[in-house]
DNA sequence: GATTAGTTGAGACAAAATCTCAACCGTAAT
DNA sequence: ATTACGGTTGAGATTTTGTCTCAACTAATC
């Protein structure tokens, strides 16, 4: 049963970000102020963040972080597994805030991007590029069409 | 069936082109000598170029056609479907010359891009995006991970 | 509190892509 | 074949996106 994912909630946030400084400590990475206002902030911005919408947004503007420390700590939070990092045709790279495993509708017209999840398409499914000595780590699929409102428009037209 | 997809041979490349002539003359779209340099070196170079590698190979610096041409026309190839656009995180856009419905296996480690076709996955298995109002036009599956020869590379170390 | 290794900020730099505009060329009508 | 017109091209400036450098700073550990 295919179904949009809902935002990320308070608990939810709470909980990434814990984990995230757990992490962190296994690494052996120092938990700065600076990727700490990250992670929130990405947290807080549902829907595939841009590096820039990161660095524009208000909390980390409050903490006059540099840009260059936003890419660095973004880069990090993929580096630990605590967000991933999703690019579409003619879009620059966003970040997904996401962990579980889910796909993408693309508006080919708006460029919008909707989580979607289909259990029928998910790791377990796909277990055998083996066959070409690849090892999967990570199966995302990308839906690309034209969403509600842009068909609405065109037909306007 | 998974199978690595062959690359594209001559007879399926003058057809291409053929294609691609009747297409613009429908859109109404001059034929320059550029875009036809253009589409034969994206058919030429197999897997995947960027644009800087379209505009360094040698049918196009013989030409010398400008970078902001080959901009142009991959970007016109685009519009009228002959070629798609691909983008996979901490990569730059390439294009795709292939059309047939097909995926992508990605290494994280090197980078290379690798076509497979599984045709239990395809447009006919996905047709209802329509719950949402979404028309789906296009389905691309990313799978990442790591290729043979960079795992033999990690465990060796 | 001292040590150490990793992090940060500011701005220079690089890479990727787009824009501008005058000159040019394909196309189709004549 | 000629002409008129609208789309295309090239060169280089510009913008956007992302990375690098290095001195000053800070988290973590003892």
């Amino acid at each position: 049963m295919k179904r949009i994912l809902a935002p990320i909630n308070a608990e939810t946030k709470r909980r990434r970000i814990a984990e995230f400084e757990r992490r962190c400590r296994e690494a052996g990475i120092p938990m700065t102020d600076q990727r700490r206002i990250v992670v929130e902030a990405v947290l807080d911005m549902h829907c595939h963040p841009t590096a820039d919408q990161v660095y524009a947004s208000s909390q980390v503007r409050r903490a006059r972080i540099s840009r260059a420390t936003v890419y660095r700590s973004l880069e990090s939070l993929v580096m630990l597994g605590v967000i991933t990092k999703a690019c579409h045709p003619g879009d620059v790279v966003r970040y997904d805030a996401r962990l579980e495993p889910h796909h993408h509708l693309v508006c080919l017209e708006c460029g919008e991007v909707v989580d979607i999840a289909d259990p029928s398409i998910t790791m377990t499914r796909l277990p055998d590029m083996s066959v070409f000595g690849f090892e999967v780590r990570d199966c995302r699929m990308q839906l690309r069409g034209v969403c509600r409102r842009c068909r609405r428009k065109e037909k306007k037209r």
